[in-house]
DNA sequence: TTTCTAAATGAGAACGAGTCTCACTCTAGC
DNA sequence: GCTAGAGTGAGACTCGTTCTCATTTAGAAA
C-alpha cells in the first residue's frame, strides 16, 4: 500500500536512490543515510523502497547473490539493464527484440501471463582500466 | 570445490533432483529425500547441489522471492529456461537471438565479461486449466 | 582384507536479508 | 491548535543459507 502521507523520511530514501549512480540495497542506502547524520529505520527504508516500486517510482531486480536492489530509473517504461559488477553503475536498455522473443516463446509452450527477467552483468570500462572486479 | 569422494548422499541428491520436472529448492529436495526415508543432512544437500552446479551437472537459478532453486537439465550447454509458476514445470531454451543482443549491447556500452540472466516465467497450460498461480 | 587418514557428513549454532510488532510520533485535515 | 490515525523505528522474529566441529566413512595403501 502506498503512504498518504509526506515525511522527511520518504523524501530521503528518494533523494538517496536518486543520488545513487546504479543499483543499490536497501542496506546499503540505510547505511548511507545514517552515515549522512540522518536518523531513519531500516524498516521505513524496506517501506518505502517497496512502495517507490508499487508505483514505478523506482526499478528493482535481484542481485545474482539473492539480494534485492533498487534504482531510481530516468525511462518511466518497461526496460531493462546493464550493470557493471565492478562500481554498480547502470545503463538502461530498451529490448524489443527481447520482449516479442519472449511473448513468443510463452506462446509457443502454451504458457500464457509471461513475465520475464532479462538482466546483463559486465565490467564497464572505467572498472575494467582500474582492475576491479574480474582480476584475479 | 567439487568432492572427490563417492557417497550414497551424493548420489542421492544427483537422483532425486533428477526425477523432478521442474526447479526445486535445497529444502524442498531435502524434505523430498526425508520424506522418502532418507538420513541425509540439510548442509549435505546444499554442498552437494553447490558442486553439481559447479561441474554444470545442474542448473540454478533466484526465484523472483530470492530462493535458490536447482534443476538437472537435459541440454547440456548454456540455455535458459520457461518455468511454471504453478507447478515449477520448466522447458529450456535455446535463445542465440538473445545471446546476440546481450554480446552486442554489452560491447555497444564498453561493457566487458558480460553475463545475462533470462529467464521467463508463465502458467503452463495445464494450471492453468486447474486454475492455479494466478486466479485470486 | 585390514588399517589408516583426511574427505565428507550432519546436528545444531550462527548469520543475514527481510518482515513484523507495537508503543510512540507527527502529518494533515478540521 | 486539536486530533485521528498514518507513519515510524527498535528490536524481536522468520527463514534461507552457511559455518563449526565432532563423528563417520571412502578409498588408498599395506
Ligand atoms: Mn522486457
Ligand atoms: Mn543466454
Ligand atoms: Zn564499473
Ligand atoms: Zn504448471
Amino acid at each position: 500500500m502506498q503512504p498518504k502521507r509526506n515525511t522527511w523520511q520518504r523524501e530521503a530514501v528518494r533523494a538517496s536512490l536518486a543520488q545513487a549512480r546504479g543499483f543499490v540495497s536497501a542496506q546499503q542506502l540505510h547505511q548511507a543515510l545514517r552515515d549522512g547524520g540522518s536518523t531513519i529505520g531500516l524498516a521505513t527504508v524496506y517501506r518505502t523502497l517497496a512502495s517507490l516500486v508499487e508505483t514505478d517510482e523506482a526499478d528493482t531486480l535481484q542481485s545474482p547473490e539473492g539480494e534485492s536492489l533498487y534504482r531510481s530509473c530516468a525511462t518511466k517504461g518497461h526496460h531493462h539493464h546493464l550493470i557493471c559488477r565492478g562500481c554498480g553503475d547502470t545503463v538502461e536498455l530498451s529490448a524489443n527484440l527481447v520482449e516479442e522473443w519472449s511473448q513468443r516463446v510463452g506462446a509457443e509452450h502454451g504458457f500464457t501471463e509471461i513475465d520475464h527477467v532479462v538482466d546483463l552483468f559486465g565490467l564497464c570500462a572505467r572498472c575494467r582500466a582500474k582492475g576491479d572486479g574480474a582480476a584475479a
